[in-house]
DNA sequence: TTTGGCACTCGGAGTTAACGAGTGCTAAAA
DNA sequence: TTTTAGCACTCGTTAACTCCGAGTGCCAAA
């Protein structure tokens, strides 16, 4: 059962860990945080506290350090979101310029302004694409034998890609075959169109099957590589700034997990459509229960921000990131359409300001996005009437 | 002067150093190497060569290791390029599939795969564009208020990017922009076209002039955009396999400067405009100079191969990196037009095998960016009549 | 010119001792 | 019943010291 004054070691020792990386001590404790009582009481709290599994010893003679346990207890219990101070969003918010005109810029720049507030590295994923359905196809001659394929999903996102097509064909084949395509397949689930759907969309297309079918094919390998979940890491040498990586044979165990692209990815994606958060501290506590559910309602950033999520040391399933922390927000395009950003570290974070300006950077994210979405709005702009052609 | 029994021991020395890592002393390496003499020789030897600036010793009691000099010597005179294995040309070869359409990708795959063979960071920047001219600009709506600029350069490279529009544009009206744009300024070299340039050449389009300067303004930026020298740097965790990055304050460093783009790039870009390798090891014995140019003529790689560059310790005037090397070689997507792909890594490197694959490598994407020039070209296809269809 | 021999250097590994921050426990005080 | 002062004990850290051995430089003989 966490009494108040246990809450308030708890707090300050992982504060004072977080800072410093030390085990912390009960003298230096009650001196530094003028807890009112003797070291001999605080001495006992801790020992009670880890008892509870809240803190561990690196050894005997050594002072006390977070658990995953205490860590989590902090975060649900304790945390105290300050607003981001105004010369950090001043600084987030001129990280975007004007010229970022598609999402993925946008998404990528959020991880390197991220990794740079924070100084640990950030990772992002794009949304799952393929729910999403297919609007527009467009193939752009660009010379006989090359031409551009252009993909757009619902949602507005548009992705391209260069193929190589048979010297026969031309741009107004290219023209015939993609408006075709669309004219059947526009509207359809991303999914739900295969190589064989797509043929049978072309069929009657007044191009030589041969080389109609090397079209088709590219075209459909271009709206498969339009779903593939993208994945950025920014910002990998600040984990070097981290006593914790000092010692090399962790920082390589992390970064070779971190590099084997499809590990993280896969997980990341299989977490983003969970949407409820870790069960709290497992306890049966009825009492401890109450209370934490309490102090979740009293938390109003869980409520105006549902979407961060933190995951502590062996709350982590991947190996060689059983020692981290992993905090993430969901960022989106479209209410249906989100996918992830966020940063990974050590366990010791400072989680509160970390938390915000994770918050915050989405926040911006999401702002930047709807904006993109909402279409071309300058100031100078004489936009009093508000057109709503479609073609 | 170095007589033959110095090139000896001074390669003998440099290839043990770079394998294990440690100063070499005499015993030891009359005992590996059966150099014949006994180590009270070699180490009057290796006291001369110290003398003449090849080594050096971290301290009293230890053995020798290489200088600046001294690797440049192994560079200039001793080198022996060893072909690259078939397993390791397969395994390059393989690498690149037949589903990468873009010179970007390639060049960007080059990258990956040189890291891998040579587990260094790796780093490559593409060609500089601005005196290429440009070929095609196309402008395609996606939605009201939102379009696809792709701007085709004359050596068929390809870029794109969406911009914002009024909303009042219409399909036809961007036809129109983008065909007199490219009727007038096609043929043109990338840094001459200006904003004013375009303007002038759009004059007559019958499109309101609010309007039609801000899609100019945007096509200008995205023909602006393309010329951008683009960066890529791959593998940095690799470093960490490295001993002389134990030192973290070493690697911090080191990564601090490789991730400050401009710089790198700035000086890779500024090099790429040489085309003369550096001076050889300054001495003004005639004899040595006459012997130096001599092993240089007679090395076959450096004729054939002329484009690898290697830039070792005090050679990289970048601060940071005055501890490493850095090997580079040139490849191309047209004669004139060229980029550098390279490794960089402490100057303890095997240089042998890393130019031979830095060679192999950058030969292989040489081929792979032909074939892509050379058009579409499958296997089962019937292509006996070649096409010389222009649009 | 080469080589065996020998004194000398110096970093690294191992040992020991002192230090001190921190704990746990007990008994007295509040 | 809770808090606190006191004290013995633990144990990692640091510094000083020693020893070892790989390696050098130099000299005198081959």
């Amino acid at each position: 059962m966490l009494t108040e004054r246990k809450r308030q070691i708890l707090r300050a020792i992982i504060d004072d860990y977080v800072i410093h990386a030390e085990p912390v001590g009960s003298r230096y404790l009650v001196d530094k945080y003028k807890l009112g009582v003797s070291s001999a009481t605080v001495r006992n709290e801790m020992s009670e506290l880890e008892e509870l599994g809240y803190l561990e010893k690196p050894h005997t003679s050594a002072g006390r350090v977070p658990s995953d346990k205490g860590y989590r207890a902090y975060i649900d219990l304790l945390l105290d979101l300050k607003p981001v101070s105004q010369t950090d969003q001043d600084k987030i918010e001129s990280f975007f310029n004007d010229h970022m005109n598609e999402v993925t810029d946008l998404v990528r720049q959020s991880a390197n302004v991220l990794s740079e507030q924070t100084n640990f590295p950030s990772l992002v994923i794009s949304p799952r694409y393929s729910d999403t359905s297919l609007e527009q196809i467009k193939i752009l001659m660009i010379e006989p034998g090359k031409a551009l394929v252009v993909v757009v999903l619902s949602p507005g996102i548009v992705k391209d890609r260069m193929i190589r097509i048979p010297h026969e064909i031309k741009q107004d084949d290219l023209h015939l075959i993609s408006r075709i395509i669309e004219q059947k397949l526009s509207g359809q689930k991303l999914d739900q169109i295969t190589l064989i759907t797509i043929s049978a969309a072309a069929e009657d297309v007044p191009v030589p099957e041969a080389l109609l079918n090397q079209v088709l094919f590219e075209a459909y390998v271009s709206i498969k590589q339009a779903e593939n979940i993208e994945l950025y890491i920014q910002g990998t040498h600040r984990l070097l700034n981290h006593p914790e990586f000092q010692e090399l044979t962790l920082a390589r165990s992390f970064l070779d997990t971190i590099h084997q692209e499809g590990i993280v990815a896969g997980y990341m994606s299989e977490w983003e459509s969970m949407n409820a958060d870790l069960e709290l501290t497992e306890t049966n506590n009825p009492e401890e229960i109450e209370q934490l559910e309490r102090t979740r309602r009293e938390q109003p950033y869980l409520k105006e921000n549902p979407s961060y999520m933190v995951r502590i040391g062996q709350e982590i399933t991947l190996k060689g990131l059983e020692e981290c922390s992993f905090i993430t927000a969901a960022y989106k395009i479209t209410n249906k359409i989100t996918g992830r950003i966020g940063v990974i570290g050590p366990r010791r974070m400072e989680y509160g300001n970390i938390i915000s300006q994770i918050n915050f950077i989405n926040y911006t994210l999401d702002q930047q996005i709807m904006e993109l979405a909402s279409g071309y709005d300058r100031k100078e702009d004489i936009n009093g009437k508000e057109k709503e052609e479609q073609a």
